[in-house]
RNA sequence: GGGAGAGUUCCCGAGCGGCCAAAGGGGGCAGACUGUAAAUCUGUUGUCAACGACUUCAGUGGUUCGAAUCCACUCUCUCCCA
């Protein structure tokens, strides 16, 4: 299912195949929590913006919708128009995110519902069912994202757990790819590297995980406060354990240098909000760094938001046209916005692949990582 | 012509003797955002040689230790009756 088709230092260039087509890697995901690409972006307008892989979130859609209703109506695929992959994570971050509505047990966890309060209980095996209903492409295992800097006890304890809550989760998913009623029968399943910021929890987890032969692993709890460095090194030390010949994602990571960084360190797979998110508040990306539209100096910038970018938005408009938009409180701004800055990151990834194609990801890296994050 | 009410910092709008450079919105300026409780959140928004000083609450003059707040007159606006 994932090859890699060529080396550099420790970046790889490979191919996920699925049943909803191949994905070339190293690649960034597109997330879409409720189904949707916040900024009215549509699935038919991802087709445009290379986009490869749509994420879509377990929790939400469970809340939300609801996942029965889901499968009855077909699955993601059919429900969002989206035909491509999709990756729904497992509930696992909310877990993190939603702290002070939840109980966590050895069962699973116990949250409130951010929508009407109402008591929602999810263990691995509700995280498959929900994801088995949902027939995505790749389910993401159930795991517990640890807050950095965590208490050691706690984080191991922590670990510990959510190593017990992916073998139920790989069980359960093998019982649900039999079932008749099953949207996707050779629906994957990705399991999540835990360990906060301690080396030896982070390497014990990963070989210990390796061996469970999943059809991939990511790295999850990074980019949760931490500085970036410490974030690089948790890497470091954790992928040499990870399987050579299984993808590898690392969850919610980031700005285009942290991707450039991760790339270089033998990551294949990405997702972030940044991107929609920031473009949603007038943060673009460029070739040449971010810059925030809703600055008064845009107010008479002729220029696209990125002179060297090729997407729909940057060959029709101008910076001057989107800060008025911006100001004015227009949706199409933050539409625009989000189409650029996905274009914008989707593109990159194409870069970098034809950089590791050509053997001269090295100096791509060296020459962007630093520049595309900083301000202009 | 007679009667009633109102004029506050960029705008709207609180304040009605000291804790007022003046609540709260809006607007402006800037910042944050990393498996999305996020079209959100935060800071800032009279001037200056700036832990202090100075000029502001229509204008002028007064009362008071002290006035955006009280009094007198002036100007402007709104409403009602002729």
């Amino acid at each position: 299912m994932f090859h890699v088709i060529k080396t550099e230092g420790r970046a790889r260039r490979g191919e996920l195949q699925t049943v909803h087509g191949t994905v070339q890697t190293p690649a960034f995901q597109n997330v879409a929590t409720c189904g949707a690409i916040k900024g009215a972006v549509s699935a038919h307008d991802l087709r445009d913006l290379h986009t490869q892989v749509m994420l879509c979130n377990t929790y939400h859609l469970h809340v939300r919708p609801g996942d029965e209703l889901v499968h009855d109506l077909g699955g993601l695929h059919k429900f969002t128009g989206w035909n491509g992959p999709i990756l729904t994570d497992s509930g696992g971050f909310q877990v993190f995110s939603l702290a002070g509505l939840r109980k966590i047990k050895e069962e699973g966890v116990t949250f409130h519902s951010h929508v009407d309060g109402r008591v929602i209980f999810m263990g691995p095996e509700e995280s498959m069912r929900i994801q088995s209903n949902l027939g995505s492409t790749i389910a993401m295992a159930f795991d517990e994202c640890v807050k950095n800097p965590a208490e050691y006890p706690y984080a191991r304890e922590s670990v510990e757990r959510t190593t017990r809550w992916l073998k139920r989760c790989k069980d359960e998913m093998e019982r649900l790819r039999q079932l008749p009623t099953t949207i996707n029968p050779q629906q994957m399943l990705f399991g999540i590297n835990q360990g906060a910021t301690f080396d030896d929890l982070r390497m014990e987890h990963m070989k210990e995980i390796s061996e469970l032969d999943l059809d991939g692993y990511a790295i999850g709890g990074l980019a949760v406060g931490e500085p970036t460095e410490v974030m690089y090194h948790v890497l470091d030390v954790t992928l040499p354990f990870a399987p050579q010949d299984k993808i590898r994602y690392l969850m919610g990571v980031g700005t285009p240098g942290n991707i450039l960084e991760g790339v270089w360190r033998g990551i294949d797979l990405f997702d972030c909000v940044m991107p929609s998110r920031n473009a949603r508040h007038g943060h673009l990306f460029t070739h040449d760094g971010v810059l925030n539209l809703n600055n008064a100096k845009y107010t008479r910038d002729e220029l696209p938001i990125d002179p060297a970018c090729d997407c729909p938005v940057c060959r029709r408009y101008s910076r001057a046209y989107l800060h008025h938009l911006f100001k004015a409180g227009e949706m199409l701004a933050m539409r625009l916005c989000v189409i650029h800055n996905l274009y914008f990151y989707n593109t990159l990834m194409e870069q970098i692949r034809s950089a590791l194609d050509e053997g001269r990801y090295e100096q791509f890296c060296r020459e962007n990582a630093e520049r595309l994050d900083t301000r202009i």
